[in-house]
RNA sequence: GAGGGCGUAGCUCAGUAGGUUAGAGCGACAGUUUGUGGCACUGUAGGCCGUGGGUUCGAGACCCAUCGUUCUCCCCA
């Protein structure tokens, strides 16, 4: 047996640093619940074919395939070595894989309103929290297993939807105390300018040129244009468009000028200034960026997209979402749209650690550690701590009656502030001694005067 | 999918131009009058130097392969 491990990009959680995760979890929660929305678990696993194809080219490769049970039963061989020439000439088939790990909670969540969307209430709002799988290759920021909480309305097309989940958004990185910038862009915008720019089949490609801006500098994403096909008076207008600058107000004015006169501009535009506009009111639109370069990989996007940065942090994306308007009919019901947002727990984990934003009450465990001192000694401290288990206080005891030295370095280790002890002494006074360990203060009291004591 | 860095004790790392029995700090465990911890002191355990080949009289050091890990690109949370 060689040395355990585990598979790559995945990870144990010790005890603080599930508790620091919780911390995040039960925040976005209850700012979900807040909002309206309702929790939905689905599978790990999904029929292959509800994924393939929803992500992309690439998104396709990166999903975790999961194995048939049964390839060995030798009257099936012929299907299946059919199958593997198959996979060699790289395709998928059923005959060796048709399950798959969820790669995300959008698609999932497709499928379950695609299938049950007769008993469901419109708009329909869910949240959903659970861990999803991509075979990426791990490195910073980026796991093989991480968690996603995804909040999305179906049913909708308001722009009010989009007004609330930038508020949502908003109010669960301010209860986390993470300072964050919320870009936003829209999907028509882009069209747009595809349109103008040899047409709307050269979105794709437009939007992967112009996403790669900031990483790679204009004149390289300029080659690239180039060897898309686009024209030099073209890349012109694209310069145009990228290089627009200022505050939210004078982007938008100077992209009126470049794009008005598209139909699908105008739309895209206006649906901007709404959102912009709308938390100029609720005074949250400081942490909004209109950001035309911002256009999210996945292919089912139609209107606003979003997309959340931590300030001040060498990290990619800590969330984003956007508006989809018919995803279901990917499974055979039209005309459901929604919109949905995501909080990608793994990095906001990460940048809250690198930058010590946890406050440290999450931490808190065991409150109070009685000694063991003896059969009868333990006896009675077992009963007291019930006691004030039942009154919500966390308690232990040790479970060896062993010396006072190691007693005391085990709650040290454990960080317990506080420890009641019951020797002969104070069995026989019926009373316990209690001890601070932090301030070095010791009481000897009542076992009544315990039950109200303040730890 | 492409390309770099790194694998030595539980952890963080030393290990000099290849040369005898492989080192430190921290941690763990035990002890320094078994009813008062943190400090200090003493001691103990713990390593086929990631794995497999090769070069050499001799390899933890060099070469090749392999696995793992980490980072960058691609793409993404």
């Amino acid at each position: 047996m060689s040395k355990p491990s585990l598979p790559q990009g995945t990870r144990d959680f010790n005890a603080i640093t599930v508790q620091k995760r919780q911390y995040i979890f039960q925040t976005i929660r209850s700012v979900f619940e807040s909002f309206g929305f309702t929790p939905l678990e689905t599978p790990a696993m999904e029929n292959l074919d509800t994924l393939m194809g929803k992500y992309g080219e690439e998104g396709d490769k990166l999903i975790f395939k999961i194995l048939n049970n049964g390839l060995d039963n030798l009257q099936k061989k012929e299907q299946t070595l059919e199958g593997f020439d198959k996979i060699l000439a790289g395709k998928s088939t059923p005959n060796i894989t048709e399950r798959a790990l969820r790669y995300d909670l959008t698609i999932p969540f497709a499928r379950y309103v695609a299938m049950n969307h007769g008993a469901l209430t419109f708009p329909f709002k869910r949240y959903q929290i659970q861990p999803v799988w991509r075979a990426d290759r791990p490195q910073k920021g980026r796991y093989r297993e991480f968690y996603q909480c995804d909040a999305d309305i179906v049913g909708s097309e308001s722009l009010l939807n989009e007004v609330d989940l930038v508020a949502l958004y908003v109010t669960a990185f301010e209860k986390l105390k993470l300072p964050v910038e919320i870009k936003i862009n829209n999907r028509q915008i882009l069209l747009a300018l595809a349109e103008i720019c040899g047409g709307s089949e050269k979105l794709i490609d437009l939007t992967i040129a112009i996403d790669k801006l900031d990483k790679i500098g204009w004149e390289k994403v300029q080659v690239e244009l180039s060897t898309k096909g686009f024209t030099p008076a073209q890349q012109d207008t694209i310069q145009t468009y990228l290089n627009i600058k200022g505050s939210n107000e004078e982007k938008l004015k100077k992209l009126t000028t470049l794009l008005g006169g598209n139909a699908a501009g105008q739309t895209g535009i206006a649906a901007l200034n709404y959102v912009l506009n709308y938390h100029n009111n609720t005074g949250m639109a400081k942490h909004l960026v209109a950001d035309f370069t911002l256009a999210r990989g996945l292919n089912y996007y139609t209107g606003l997209i979003f997309e959340v940065k931590a300030k001040d942090a060498q990290m990619g994306s800590i969330g984003g979402g956007g508006r989809y308007n018919d995803l279901t009919s990917l499974f055979g019901v039209p005309n459901i749209p929604g919109v949905g947002i995501s909080f990608g727990v793994d990095r906001i984990y990460d940048v809250m650690e690198e930058k010590n934003l946890f406050p440290a009450s999450v931490e808190q465990g065991t409150q109070i550690l009685f000694f063991n001192l003896g059969e009868n000694e333990a006896m009675q401290s077992y009963e007291l701590m019930m006691a004030l288990r039942n009154k919500k206080i966390a308690c232990e005891i040790y479970p060896e009656k062993s010396k006072f030295d190691k007693q005391f370095k085990y709650a040290e280790k454990k960080n317990i502030p506080t420890i009641v002890i019951i020797g002969s002494d104070e069995l026989a006074a019926k009373k316990c001694t209690v001890k601070n360990l932090n301030s070095g203060q010791q009481d000897t009291i009542t076992f009544e005067a315990l039950m109200g004591y303040q730890f």
